[in-house]
RNA sequence: GGAGAAGUCGCGUAGUUGGUCGAGCGCGCACGACUGGAAAUCGUGUAAUCAGCAAAACUGGUUCGAGGGUUCAAAUCCCUCCUUCUCCGCCA
């Protein structure tokens, strides 16, 4: 959520922004009118309050005396109707007001370049050269199927499409890859979590899920709980509502978690193999940074994501997303994508994310300098560190064998417990 | 799931015949006095948020779990929901 203070001293700013993201659903002057006549609303309903309030201290007094208020207590039957006619519409226009500004995206960061889709990214830096096979390399589905550790059609048959049964030494690899990325987060500093897999509606509109994208998120029946995208809406929210103490600042978390996608818009796409699920495993890292830092601090999260891939020698590039491909909430984003021998190019396995204070803003999560300083929004950062049914695809797909085996990282090899899965 | 109790300013509490209660007290914290320094003691202060103002100050509004209602007036009465605790049931 933006500041609306912001936008009315400088509703250029927000144009320009949204001109940059090609947004069209977001009417500068709808909201800034609606801003005004709430404001106005706000004002003749308060000096009626006053009056009311003053009324109400009289009266008691008044009464001490022996004195009649009829006259008074029947003028403030009137003012108090009054104000609640004011302030029904006072909560309407606030309530039109709060869904416009839900829906407006983030500003995007002046070093984002501006582009219409993921065409326009830039490519910042890239790690090994794409993998090379003297061999025809297989789809990591193939290569899951013939070794028996990944079961797509079981998982058809169980619940559906889009749905995977990891067996055997497929199970302990992925099983292998979340301790080994928790293991290596929490030695630079993040704390694990592990969150709740189910969230509530302020939750979700903390992080900015809802109100526009509901449809991309699994509710749970009968309940008003969702069905969590990614750790960050559990982890994020921790501090909803909160102002944190300062010099618990900046906070670090590394979380894993089952992540539920819909992929309502995706029918068709990457079909085949564990690259698009409506269940994954993933590892989170969220940050909550003081707002001057939360710049050096994207850059230093993305190391950090980086770092794993390094640890497990793949392949990968990385991309500094276009106007045109950043999320919803996000400021800037840089894309991590891993090398993926089956699709001949680079797929994403960790977007990192500097959403400076919009997620802030909207969950409400605020700090204080010292006492005397007004409080302040955090900026929130978050990145996948990493998605871990990619990384198990990359993982098949860039270490296999010409006899069919694939070969184990060497860092894994302890959590493995063999150097080949054959 | 059933029965009961409770949710007040960082923490602990006072406040239930509705009316100077946005709210007292204690602790904590901050500042000051005392001290060679400290402890103890004493004094002062101690929320968030919105609107007005160029703005600090200031003025006004709102907030006693959340939302709604009754009333001239609600922390106090009524309703709904949420959370916590105790007992029972069920259960990994």
């Amino acid at each position: 959520m933006l500041d609306i203070k912001k936008i009315r001293e400088n509703p250029e700013a927000l144009k320009e922004g949204m001109r940059k993201r090609r947004n069209k659903g977001a009417s500068v002057t709808k909201l800034l009118s609606a801003d005004e006549q709430r404001r106005e609303l706000m004002t003749k309903s308060e000096t009626k309050k006053a009056r009311k309030n003053e009324v109400s201290a009289l009266i008691p007094k008044l009464k001490k005396n022996g004195e009649n208020t009829d006259e008074l207590m029947a003028e403030m039957k009137i003012t108090s109707s009054e104000i609640k006619t004011l302030d029904d519409e006072i909560a309407l226009l606030d309530e039109e007001l709060k869904l416009m500004l839900l829906s407006i995206p983030n500003i995007p960061h002046e070093s984002v370049p501006e582009g219409l889709d993921e065409n326009d990214n830039v490519s910042v830096r890239s790690f090994m050269e794409p993998t090379k096979f003297n061999f025809l390399p297989k789809a990591h589905w193939d290569i899951g199927d013939a070794l028996g550790i990944l079961d797509f059609q079981t998982a058809a048959k169980v619940t559906g499409s889009r749905f995977t049964f990891y067996k055997g030494m497929g199970a302990r690899l992925e099983r292998a890859l979340i301790n080994f990325f928790m293991d290596t987060h929490a030695n630079f500093g993040y704390t694990e979590i592990l969150p709740p897999y189910m969230v509530n509606r302020a939750s979700m509109t903390g992080t900015g899920q809802l109100p526009k994208f509901e449809e991309d998120a699994f509710k749970v029946t009968d309940t008003e709980y969702f069905m969590i995208p990614t750790a960050e809406v559990p982890v994020t929210n921790m501090h909803r509502d909160e102002i944190i103490p300062t010099e618990q600042l900046p906070i670090k978390y590394c979380a894993y978690s089952a992540c539920f996608r819909s992929e309502a818009g995706s029918a068709g796409r990457d079909t085949r193999g564990l690259i698009r699920q409506h269940q994954f495993n993933k590892v989170e890292l969220v940050e909550f940074s003081f707002p001057e830092n939360s710049y050096d601090e994207l850059e230093r999260l993305t190391n950090d994501a980086e770092r794993i891939l390094q640890l497990l020698k793949l392949p990968y590039r990385v991309r500094l997303l276009s106007t045109g491909d950043l999320g919803f909430s996000s400021a800037k984003t840089y894309d991590l994508e891993v090398y993926m021998p089956s699709y001949e190019k680079y797929v994403e396995i960790s977007s990192c994310s500097n959403f400076e204070d919009f997620q802030a803003r909207r969950a409400n999560i605020r700090f204080k300098r010292d006492k005397n300083s007004k409080t302040e929004f955090v900026h929130t950062l978050n990145g996948s560190g990493l998605a871990v049914g990619r990384t198990v695809a990359a993982i098949l797909e860039n270490y296999q064998t010409e006899s069919g085996a694939v070969e184990i990282p060497e860092v894994l090899r302890e959590y493995m417990r063999t150097d080949f899965i054959r």
